[in-house]
DNA sequence: AACTATATCAACCGCCTTCGA
DNA sequence: ATCGAAGGCGGTTGATATAGT
């Protein structure tokens, strides 16, 4: 049996807003908050049901939303966090201060993703940010059409990107940067959900569009991050890193360099550097390096 | 001018997670 | 531990606008 959406209730208005509607809501919010969504239709004497009125404020209404066209340093930044990200749209949009998650999904699925097909049909270089360690670049051509219209990131098609459900619970977000910061596609930040941490900040330096300058990356190098004062997470699960270099690096080790003021992983560099740092301290061979 | 195809975007739907009883 | 309510998210739809013929 199929649930009726909330909606089908009797009375419940569907569609487009009108302005009146609009002015009721904007009032009822400014003066009450919108501690309770399903109570705030009946309350502000709105005959829409609770969601409806709760994606009109969030979408369109929010006094902080900014309307119009997209920068090309916004559309790049949605590039980047949609590689890194795939289709979680709600975490690319905490990086985009005044931008709704509704509106980047539909920039995505409007415009975006055709540029990223453009993309799709330029040869790849490989990339390599440290000369000692070899990133693993995936060629566009390993991306399939049905990858692209999924709108799943390279790294999301390798299986290894759990669903929403298998994430991890994170430590508090941490405050978001103005939009002159975002706007700054040298540096980005990326927070995986609301309630997830930045933890782990990415600098996405001198970088292509799409995925050709990323390693292979699964969920779990952003949220296998250790609970600790230390906001640097760390790549445990990097998949970059082969298994019997991982295997070789003593736990204490790894310890130790969890500790504060260690300074490890600040970035893609670091955390290859990272895994390369513990390697040789544990005795590591160093031909072993050149398979990474 | 009329019609059709395509693009855009606001809004809805259903599922999942969280939280409190 | 279980259950239901509520909030949040991503996928999808449908109305409208615009471009092309």
């Amino acid at each position: 049996m199929v649930r009726a959406p909330c909606c089908d209730k009797m009375g419940m208005k569907k569609g487009p807003w009108t302005p009146e509607e609009d002015q009721i809501l904007i009032s009822y919010i400014q003066k009450n908050g919108h501690a309770n969504w399903r109570a705030l239709p009946k309350q502000a004497g709105l005959l829409r049901c609770g969601k409806s009125c709760r994606l009109r404020w969030v979408n369109y209404l929010k006094p902080d939303i900014k309307r119009g066209n997209f920068t090309s340093e916004e559309e790049e930044t949605i590039f980047k966090l949609h590689e890194m990200l795939g289709n979680r749209w709600s975490a690319i949009a905490a990086k985009l201060p005044g931008r709704t998650d509704n509106e980047i999904k539909n920039v995505w699925h409007t415009h975006l993703k055709k540029r990223l097909k453009q993309y799709q049909t330029k040869p790849v270089t490989k990339h390599n940010p440290k000369s000692k360690s070899k990133i693993k670049c995936e060629s566009s051509d390993n991306i399939s059409t049905s990858q692209l219209e999924s709108g799943h990131s390279s790294s999301s098609t390798t299986g290894n990107i759990p669903s929403r459900t298998e994430i991890p619970e994170q430590t508090p977000m941490s405050p978001q940067p103005s939009s002159s910061e975002v706007s700054s596609i040298t540096d980005v930040n990326i927070a995986t959900t609301d309630r997830e941490v930045n933890n782990m900040d990415i600098k996405a330096e001198n970088m292509e569009y799409s995925w050709e300058c990323f390693p292979e990356i699964d969920e779990s190098f952003w949220s296998d991050a250790p609970s600790s004062d230390n906001s640097s997470a760390l790549p445990l699960n990097f998949e970059g890193v082969p298994d019997e270099f991982q295997s070789q690096v003593p736990s204490s080790s790894i310890d130790h360099a969890m500790e504060p003021d260690h300074g490890y992983v600040q970035n893609l560099d670091d955390a290859m550097e990272f895994w390369y740092d513990l390697f040789i301290r544990a005795g590591g061979e160093q031909d072993l390096i050149t398979e990474f």
